[in-house]
DNA sequence: TATTGTTATACTCTATAACTATA
DNA sequence: TATAGTTATAGAGTATAACAATA
């Protein structure tokens, strides 16, 4: 077996081809650190039937009963159309309700339901269980540090 | 106007409904970081007709010349299948080739054009560049710190 | 006139299964 | 038997344009 044969093995082994100056971009950082969140985070979502854009749903309606749909959608870059299909599922889910608007009759007023309120609790701290537990190997400095500069790109 | 009237005008005009518990995830920093970083490249990909996903491929072929596809796909968790159509598009935009490897004759040895060469040391100027821009109110050690501490997810 | 939500549509991405040629 | 690459296909996500109801 050669040299490049050796490499090659090595390669197919540890699915480790060097990706040069991406390593140091922090947007290829960004992208896998949140790969690794999602693949831990995927089998809650999966069993609850939901996706991570549809939790990111979920949780601007808790936190803003009564909100329009255009309100979500300028607030997750989510467009309007879009969003049509993404509440018709959480609907089907009897996770959410449509109600009318009292101020705008144009506007549908955003709730979650009992059932979805009942789910979003166990989502949410199923979802900060897994976090903490990626997170041990950090100290409580290095988290706070780390959400502090995160934080730093909002907007 | 009423103060829930005036609450809904400055939600549109700042975008912005809370989300409670979801603004202290990682998940959620993360991703949110990384849509300002997509945002910021997306005119420099959309000149060279690629995206985020096939600029990864370029990347990792560019530091691997000869590699096989299934090298890309294990290190960029890409589907086998999905890998065919992307380099179809990149070697109809003329920055990739296919060619017969040496060592067995099932795999195809992936190499940059000249042209992909060029263009690539463009692209990755003009990211690094934009990257630099977006980071000019962090010091010197807090861009250390943050890498380092986002390294701290691969694998 | 402008905005909210909807439909229709199309295009991309992703994932699965079946196939071929090679190993 | 197993692997690399391909095709066909279906599902999800995303974006655009046109429309009805309402402001």
């Amino acid at each position: 077996m050669t040299q490049s044969e050796l490499n090659q093995e090595s390669d197919r082994e540890q699915n480790r081809l060097s990706l040069g100056s991406m390593e140091d971009l922090l947007a290829y950082r960004l992208r896998s650190a949140q790969y690794l969140l999602f693949t831990v985070h995927s089998e809650v979502f999966n069993r609850y039937k939901i996706t991570p854009g549809l939790y990111g749903i979920l949780i601007a309606i808790r936190y803003n009963p009564g909100c329009s749909q255009i309100a979500v959608c300028n607030r997750l870059h989510i467009d309007s159309s879009a969003m049509v299909a993404a509440l018709d599922k959480l609907q089907k889910l009897e996770f959410v309700e449509r109600r009318p608007s009292p101020n705008d009759r144009r506007q549908r007023a955003l709730y979650l339901t009992e059932h979805g309120v009942a789910a979003m609790q166990e989502i949410e701290t199923e979802v900060a269980t897994q976090e903490k537990s990626l997170l041990t190997n950090f100290s409580t400095s290095e988290r706070t540090t780390l959400m502090q500069l995160l934080e730093r790109f909002d907007r």
